[in-house]
RNA sequence: GGGGUUAUAGCUCAGCUGGUCAGAGCGCUACGUUGACAUCGUAGAGGCCGUUGGUUCGAUCCCAACUAAUCCCACCA
């Protein structure tokens, strides 16, 4: 690693992480001596190609399971990816079209045929992607929605919920979609804004005694109208409820029906009712008994029950429709307005609601267990406020459509007697119907929503339905990672499935994370093209840099925005690791490196581990609440700026020294930080700590299978700290002396300093690097109480005062003023500690703690106040003394 | 209609349980090849912490209202 003076990013991650895998370090396996930590990892889609959205995800699983796996857990990241029934299916249908091929064409059984291949092809393709990520997944372990044991599994709870009756076939309104040509759940719909119209329609009495003007945004339903509905309490249609009217156009007579899901005051107050393409329609219809009526067929068209407009499209026939009613002179007035439409959330079709026979899921009774789970703290949203969009969803469900008239998928395991009709529902086949005997049966053609097998995924791939040891051991798993927009299609779904197929719920903690997005804050896609590649990043400058730009600087459950400035500051990060690295590993030898003696501690030492001390405990608490981005922002301030910029710099002249005992103790200290260091940041960038962790002298074999670092008490130095950050805050006092007098700084300077009685000891020790650090040539440590040169300024800090003699600077004007402007802030500072000690109520108030630090700040200000009056009559004296 | 989130330096964002918390990165200014690093170092400029009230001895941090962005859910035809 000694090679070059940049750290060179792919090299070393393709070779440890081929190491890692070899060596099988990701492997988990039930261990009764250790606690389990388990993350099943939201499985991706087999279509799928890494994007930020896994890379963020997964960066935050590896985060978590690295950092409990260091701690002592038996650690399980369980791997795997997601059949994702019509996603993939859409894509296949896709690629043979351009073979000018239909699903017809080639058939059910060679059309899954086709699907698996794709499965063997790209399914694999995901997986080396989240290795390059640095992904710590068991994957021996790695598991896929459609293989053996989550179909027994899936086939299994569907078998229990049916015969629990939660499971059922009926026919209700359903969403379509006619591109996809299947039923949508409705969380698979999506809703955006549409300009369209309102158009304003009168149904006659047969006779002509009276009429009703009805308002609706999709005339061409009026074909299937079977009722139309006023409110029960309106006045103005009191008289007409019960009795019928006549479709314009049609001319079919329905029936004036009450009901009080109707508005009063929109509108007109009344509504046609389409039980069979509108959702609330069919409720009506539910309450009121009107008949459905479905005059479109699945693709879209017109059906034979449309009359004169079977076979148009939907489209055209709302157009030649209104033009009818127009004709007919029942069209009162079209008014411009907008609405929602829900689009199917794979293809962006147009979703209609129809009426359908499908299987559905009873939510209600589930839901309330898991509701439950919630409420009680049993699992929890972190953050927390993701339990309330969690709440609001679970207390408002309605059954869930699980069918789908697609091939690809877990096939519904419900048979059919073609003799006497019996629906028989098992895991397995039936030999012969168990209600008539017959042979004669036929399964289910439907295939389940994807979502139903992902539901299971946290006991499906530990070996549910049997009684594995992995499954004993690892569930319920520990935290759930994921992205805010599916906590309705999984999260929600698993904790259902968790609590009712295996009486427990599925994990303790659910992590949600919000989405990355572009530079300028617009979601990634792929229309847009302005979607980044995180394999590109990665290639750039390493999983690395991509998984600490996407941790550093961002708050749990926030959406982020991807920057290349954000990837370049991680990855000058990772360079100034392996600098770092490079020296301590150019000064050590192997031989020399000898356990840390405390006897031989200085006051840099003693700040250092104590400091070291402090991140290690604040990052440990940081991970534990899943403060990731705090964590990683503290590890690497304390990297750079405490450690780089202080430490190793203090330990140069130590290093260099004559005292060779002394350097030796520095070099092990340098060791010591180091490595830490690395651990600390290993869960971040498992790669370069791993790289340097290795070349640290007795390193052992990795530094994902060591332990955490721990907090010691007895690196508590925390009054020699204070002593040190004193030093370093004289120090930097000088060099703005020194910058703000234009002292060039090759030009070494003499300084005398004036430690405060007692303080005298600090400064000896520190004499020895303060020259380096402050580009001094000589340091003398006053002791006795002495006046400062009239020919001087002066640097101060708590314990002491620095004394530059003025001959070797310029500018006398200059320190005057800058003089005069510290002066000014002092003033103001004591100005606010005094107002604050005056007042009683802050006395009676406030912890004794607080009213002591202020105190002591005051008594600082004030002799600070002190000493820069003096530097500032001395100076006016030497000016007058200086002028002609 | 219901709910959420955001509003902090020029930009992007941190700021845990109210009392040096006013911070980071980038950008900007000045200087710099000091025996790891110019993917660097040193020093510096930049903010009534959205507005208005309230709670408190004390609020960027708690509460309320408001304004502005944004998202989710619901779907009045």
């Amino acid at each position: 690693m000694e090679i070059g003076k940049t750290y060179e990013h792919s090299a070393v991650e393709t070779r440890l992480y081929k190491r890692w895998e070899d060596n099988k370090y990701f492997h988990a396996v039930p261990n009764a001596n250790k606690q389990p930590y388990c993350i099943v990892i939201p499985p991706p889609n087999i279509t799928g190609q890494l994007h930020m959205g896994h890379a963020l995800d997964n960066t935050l699983q590896d985060v978590l399971i690295r950092y409990k796996r260091m701690s002592g857990f038996e650690t399980l990241w369980l791997p795997g990816t997601d059949h994702a029934s019509i996603a993939t299916e859409v894509k296949i249908v896709e690629q043979m079209a351009k073979e000018g091929l239909t699903k017809q064409d080639i058939g059910r059984e060679a059309f899954i045929e086709r699907a698996w291949e794709w499965r063997r092809l790209y399914g694999s393709q995901i997986v080396k992607q989240l290795k390059k990520l640095g992904s710590s997944c068991d994957w021996e372990r790695e598991r896929f929605t459609m293989d053996e044991g989550c179909n027994r599994a899936v086939l299994k709870v569907f078998v229990e919920l049916y015969n629990k009756g939660l499971i059922y076939r009926g026919d209700r309104i359903i969403n379509w979609c006619p591109d996809c040509k299947t039923a949508l759940s409705d969380a698979e719909v999506e809703y955006t804004e549409q300009q369209s119209n309102l158009w304003h329609v009168r149904y006659e009495a047969p006779d002509n005694s009276y009429s009703i003007v009805v308002a609706t945004t999709r005339p061409e339903t009026i074909l299937a109208d079977t009722a139309v509905a006023v409110h029960p309490l309106d006045e103005r249609y009191k008289d007409i409820i019960g009795k019928k009217v006549l479709i314009p156009v049609v001319g079919r007579e329905i029936p004036i029906v009450a009901d009080e899901y109707v508005e009063m005051e929109f509108g007109t107050g009344a509504v046609k009712i389409t039980p069979g393409h509108d959702p609330n329609d069919f409720e009506v219809s539910q309450r009121t008994g009107v008949p459905i009526m479905r005059v479109f067929t699945d693709d879209g068209y017109i059906n034979e029950l449309g009359g004169a407009y079977e076979g148009l499209t939907i489209l055209e026939c709302r157009e030649k429709f209104v033009e009818d009613l127009k004709k007919a002179g029942a069209l009162v007035q079209i008014v411009p307005y907008t609405h929602n439409v829900g689009a199917c959330y794979r293809c962006r079709t147009i979703i209609e609601p129809l009426v359908s026979k499908q299987w559905f899921v009873d939510m209600k009774p589930l839901a309330k267990p898991a509701l439950e789970a919630v409420r009680n703290g049993s699992i929890r949203f972190e953050p927390k406020r993701f339990e309330k969009t969690y709440f609001n969803w679970m207390e408002n469900i309605r059954d869930w459509c699980i069918s789908r008239q697609l091939w690809w998928g877990h096939r519904i395991p419900a048979y059919y007697c073609d003799v006497c009709g019996e629906t028989i529902v098992q895991e397995s086949a039936p030999w012969r119907c168990t209600k008539c005997g017959s042979t004669k049966l036929h399964q289910d053609e439907d295939v389940l929503d994807t979502w139903f097998s992902s539901g299971m995924w946290p006991f499906s791939t530990l070996g549910y339905p049997d009684e594995t040891p992995e499954l004993e051991y690892f569930y319920p798993t520990s935290t759930l990672v994921t992205g805010y927009d599916i906590i309705f299609f999984w999260v929600a779904r698993m904790i259902v499935f968790g609590l009712e197929a295996m009486e427990q719920k599925p994990f303790d903690t659910v992590f949600v994370h919000g989405i990355v997005r572009d530079a300028l804050g617009r979601k990634m896609s792929k229309s847009l093209g302005n979607g980044i590649d995180p394999l590109e990043v990665i290639e750039k400058h390493g999983a690395d840099s991509l998984r600490f730009s996407l941790l550093a600087g961002n708050s749990a459950g926030n959406d982020m925005r991807f920057y290349w400035e954000k990837v370049e500051a991680a990855r000058n990060f990772c360079n100034k690791i392996f600098n770092a690295a490079r020296f301590v590993l150019m000064n050590v030898e192997e031989s020399e490196i000898t356990a840390l003696d405390s006897t031989r501690f200085d006051i840099s030492d003693k700040w250092i581990l104590h400091r070291l001390n402090k991140i290690i405990s604040e990052v440990t608490d940081n991970l534990d609440n899943f403060e990731l981005g705090l964590a990683a922002q503290k590890i690497y301030d304390f990297i750079w700026s405490e450690f780089c910029d202080w430490y190793i710099e203090i330990t140069k002249p130590r290093i260099y020294g004559n005292d060779n005992s002394d350097s030796l103790h520095a070099r092990a200290m340098l060791v010591k930080v180091l490595n830490d260091s690395m651990k600390l940041l290993h869960p971040f960038m498992p790669f370069i700590t791993e790289e340097v962790f290795m070349h640290l002298p007795g390193a052992p074999e990795t530094i994902m299978r060591s332990d955490w670092p721990e907090s010691k008490a007895e690196f508590d130095f925390s009054e020699e700290a204070a002593y040190m950050e004193a030093v370093m805050e004289l120090t930097r006092a000088i060099r703005n002396l020194r910058a703000e007098m234009n002292v060039s700084p090759a030009k070494r300077i003499s300084v005398i300093i004036i430690p405060k009685p007692g303080m005298e000891e600090v400064f000896s020790a520190v004499s020895g690097y303060l020259n380096k650090l402050a580009g001094l040539k000589e340091v003398t440590i006053q002791t006795d109480k002495v006046k400062a040169p009239k020919n001087s300024v002066s640097a101060f800090c708590t314990i002491a005062e620095a004394i530059i003699p003025l001959e070797q600077l310029v500018d006398f004007d200059k320190e005057r003023e800058r003089v005069s402007k510290e002066l000014e802030k002092v003033y103001a500072e004591i100005n606010r500690y005094e107002t604050k000690l005056k007042n009683p109520g802050f006395l009676a108030g406030a912890p004794e703690t607080i009213i002591e630090a202020e105190r002591t700040k005051l008594k600082v200000a004030y002799e600070l106040k002190n000493k820069l009056t003096e530097r500032l009559s001395a100076f006016e004296n030497s000016c007058v003394e200086n002028k002609p």
